[in-house]
DNA sequence: GACATATATATGTGCAAGTGGATATTGGAC
DNA sequence: GTCCAATATCCACTTGCACATATATATGTC
């Protein structure tokens, strides 16, 4: 069976806000409210948030009274890490450096939320 | 040095005629022409993706003639193979089995080469 | 039953960005 | 001059996101 392509969670770990619940969640429950004040967004926008993650599959609820408590649920991004896998061929045995290639492309990590794509390592053909 | 998360990289990938043409890219190099009957798009739009993959790093042009010979650059990849690595601490050792989820989202991998995104997967809000 | 809490959902608005199509132009290589 | 490809515009369309606000629903408390 041949795993095409993960569009859906792409497509859903691509948005900044959902890649800092994701970080939340992963490795305990949280409640809505906590992430509201991680994510500092409205509770609303929170939420719809949270309901992509969960049509994607990526997180699980639970009720706990009147609280939603959400946890990670990582098959979504097993895929992903199974879709790497041919790329992953080409650069096992072969001489890349992550370590260099993240020196080069270095982000000022900690403002890098708000940019989008930056300029990093192009060297136009022209 | 902390390593945020490949925002460019998954904004990149994210779109599927990119995703097409990295997979051209990958195991050989190829031509812009090619790569145009692969993906079925006007050369222009194809450079268009290609400059985008150029600045996330992920392709590398080489010159022939009046060709231009694009290949795969794995690094970016990597970043995102490094950025999932917290993530794989979860599922590592607990009893998720990717087979099941796949079965579960099954998607009608075959035909979905052309295909953006099957109707399958995806239950989006709206 | 009345009420507060936590969350989901709905609706409307504004806005920015990405995408494809089409076409024209440019520049280098032969 | 011809070929290949990059770039530049312009256009139309769609989508995603945040914000604000209102409402619904379930639960727990008094």
């Amino acid at each position: 069976m041949i795993i095409g392509m993960p569009a859906a969670v792409l497509e859903v770990i691509a948005e900044p806000t959902r890649r800092r619940i994701l970080d939340a969640v992963r490795g305990g429950e949280r409640s809505v409210g906590e992430l509201v004040e991680i994510v500092g967004m409205h509770q609303p926008g929170v939420s719809r948030h949270l309901k992509v993650l969960r049509t994607a599959g990526l997180v699980d609820v639970r009720r706990d009274a009147q609280r939603r408590l959400y946890r990670l649920r990582p098959e979504p991004l097993m895929e992903l890490d199974a879709w790497l896998e041919p790329y992953r061929a080409e650069w096992a045995g072969k001489l890349y450096s992550l370590e260099r290639h993240l020196h080069r492309t270095a982000t000022p990590v900690t403002t890098a939320v708000a940019t989008t794509v930056t300029t990093t390592t192009s060297k136009e053909p022209r």
